[in-house]
DNA sequence: AACAGGTGTTTTACTCGTGAAACATTCGCC
DNA sequence: GGCGAATGTTTCACGAGTAAAACACCTGTT
């Protein structure tokens, strides 16, 4: 959907209440555009894109901002996952156990591999028991960068979320789990 | 951050408390990853990851959902952003500002202009004060594509989004809407 | 043992987006 | 008018991700 905006020139304004009782929604971009899209189409049901569009626009603002940091250490977020993922499940893990692990495809899986192989922060071995499988593990030094960057990480997304008391953020999260439970088993994503 | 996580197979469990009062994390993939790190970091604050890793798997859930309805009409989202913001700023622009209404670069607009001229969706006009700057306008052909697929899409939002109830969803919106006042004051990406 | 179907990984060919460079144009100052 | 700085758009060179194909290997049935 269409929810990202541009920045209209615009005065000081009130928040704009946008539903019932105590619920109110703030002077951001994805206001902007839904105005635009009531102006063109009145009566247009937008609740889904005021919840969709401000969804994505933090996802993106998240995002971003957490590439910076790990740029600085020389790691892609794609490369982080992969690593991360070695290091929570505190195994060797397949190509395709990676693949799945951190929603990617097998090729890009084999490409960030073969990198991160020459950097030594993973090794690969075969499987004994069947040819076409690769175990890949964390180096020590690969285990090492993982460590060394998570915390600081951790802190960066707590510095970025401050700005909603724990109260906020908790109710968030739990709106969000909810969602995603609800995402999960109707679009895939997840067995539990 | 890492917050992708794997379907480790599990047999049912409660919903999972996670914070304090009535607030509830729900058994998603996240809270899988999240165990995972507290394994390999006991005591790790998990808690802006926890946030944060489920905000982006909705929003990537979400994505993929609407691509592919937007892949039958024969757009991708970024087209169709293009295409919605044309249609609802209901003027022309230029593609310095498509490239600031859809948060992409320049060479990107560039490429999806000549893409979507040649479709016969939108046309080009210089400036008669400047020489440097074009100006984009949707055709007629154009418009009546973006209306025909936009009620759709918000439909389908409204489907994917019926998992939670009418209050749910207006509390994570203003949820939502006061984290990215707060991110975009913070990080960019919108100057009111 | 032979074979069809399935599986794991990699390769291939391609698309898409990016930052920087290129180029033309405009603006403001002297 | 001349010039440096800024601006708008496009081009360029590249990296990253994808779906499908390729290939090797495994499994289950006859």
């Amino acid at each position: 959907m269409t929810a990202h905006g541009h920045d209209a020139p615009r005065a000081a304004r009130p928040a704009t209440g946008s539903g019932e009782g105590g619920r109110t929604v703030g002077d951001d971009r994805v206001m902007t555009v839904v105005r635009q899209w009531h102006a063109v189409h009145p009566g247009l049901a937008t609740a889904p894109m005021e919840l969709i569009g401000r969804l994505n626009r933090c996802a993106a603002l998240l995002q971003q901002a957490e590439d910076a940091p790990l740029r600085s250490a020389g790691l892609s977020r794609a490369e982080f996952d992969l690593l991360g993922a070695l290091r929570r499940t505190g195994r060797a893990l397949t190509p395709g156990d990676l693949a799945r692990e951190t929603f990617s495809s097998g090729a890009a899986v084999t490409k960030r591999l073969k990198q991160l192989t020459e950097r030594g922060l993973v090794e690969r071995r075969g499987d004994s028991r069947d040819r076409r499988v690769i175990h890949i593990h964390l180096t020590e030094q690969g285990r090492d960068l993982v460590d060394g960057i998570l915390p600081g990480q951790l802190a960066y997304e707590a510095s970025v979320l401050s700005g909603l008391d724990t109260g906020e953020q908790a109710d968030l999260t739990a709106l969000l789990s909810a969602l995603l439970v609800q995402l999960e088993g109707r679009l895939g994503g997840f067995r539990p």
